[in-house]
DNA sequence: CTCTGGTTATACAGTTATGTACAAGTCGAG
DNA sequence: CTCGACTTGTACATAACTGTATAACCAGAG
């Protein structure tokens, strides 16, 4: 259904008909809409509209290819995205604001983001990851908060809450009576990063 | 394991071996710990010492147990709660500190919660359960934030900015050199209720 | 003690999953 | 065209789970 035939990168020249990273990529579709538990060999399988057959030739196990699903995230929505941004001119706060973007303004990544989580939750590799990957973005936001506060110990409390916004309001289920979600979040930014907004951007289409 | 060999209230008196609300009990643990996937009959048999012989005597499938679980969650972590409060005297502060204890302190509610959420992103009846619920609360925090501040979309930015930080800080991973994980958590809710720590509980034992 | 109701174990049919083995298929190079 | 490496379908053994049916069980009432 999503099959691609085409060969990867090097290695394994010509012919490969669903490649190795065709089974990662639905693995993390199915992560994202499904959680862990909806990541199966089977369901992937018929998905790509093919048996498993060629599945056992690439993965050793359903858990080698949870491993790699966590590889393929981690690279692709923060090696990728702060390779980005160090090539990037402009002032701090712009380069967390599209940190921001470029990790959660699609769809996807943002979902996969989120269902990791909830994996870590019950997963202690899992939750590793999550913490080197979670880390690295907290630096990002103190480097930010830096340019429009001094005290260290507040930096920190006001990072933490953008983080915690960026992440934390997709799984709230609220409402705002008369505003969109978008505005509160708006507001909600400006009130963190004093008069610059950034972090997250406020005019994320992904918050209805 | 768990089996309390208790009747429940009233209407079924007398020698109940392993009651109803057993069973619903033992799902919400089965939730908490490992999602709604987690939440199979032969394992909730397994783990009170019995088969799953007794359970559809009560329940017409697993999904019922599932809706009965969420009716007893609600009732606990917001009926119940709501209800101390109002009964309660204090400010509003106060009252929304104290409905944050109440929720949120103990380990159990608390993950249940989580758990909660993760579950709503893929099951629309879930999703509405949750935004009552979340409606709720969130007007907890408007009331209580109206007595630190007079702008109403500021009030709802906080207001916002406060529920993120209670819901997504256990959902975060990145950790904070030199201080507590509470420590940063005190400072943010100073930096969100103004002069008067609030809301969220900033000695909260369940925060590392 | 015996009857009775609700509780429980057990057996059964159907479904879905993992992982292994192997034969059949397919594409490209020679 | 044919060979060969790689991919794929199919079959098999095992396991876990759902839901149904039914017989055994067990405490209390009469």
């Amino acid at each position: 259904m999503y099959n691609q035939w085409k060969g990867e990168v090097g290695h394994t020249m010509g012919r490969l008909r669903t490649p190795r990273g065709t089974w990662v990529e639905e693995g993390l579709r199915a992560l994202a809409t499904g959680g862990v538990d909806a990541v199966r060999v089977e369901a992937l399988a018929k998905e790509l509209g093919v048996t498993r057959g060629g599945f056992y030739g690439y993965f050793a196990s359903r858990d080698a290819l949870l491993t790699e699903m966590l590889d393929a995230w981690e690279r692709e929505s923060v090696d990728d995205v702060l390779d980005r941004i160090e090539h990037e001119s402009g002032d701090v706060l712009d380069k967390v604001r599209l940190a921001g973007q470029l990790t959660f303004s699609s769809d996807r990544l943002l979902s996969i983001d989120l269902a990791v989580r909830d994996w870590a939750r019950r997963d202690q590799a899992v939750a590793d990851r999550l913490r080197r990957v979670d880390n690295r973005r907290m630096q990002l936001l103190r480097d930010a908060l830096s340019t429009v506060c001094t005290d260290p110990d507040e930096i920190e409390a006001r990072s933490l809450l953008a983080f915690c916004m960026a992440i934390g309001s997709h799984f709230l289920a609220a409402e705002h009576p008369g505003r969109t979600h978008a505005q509160v979040r708006a507001r909600a930014s400006e009130f963190v990063f004093g008069r610059s907004p950034g972090g997250v951007d406020p005019t994320d289409p992904s918050t209805s």
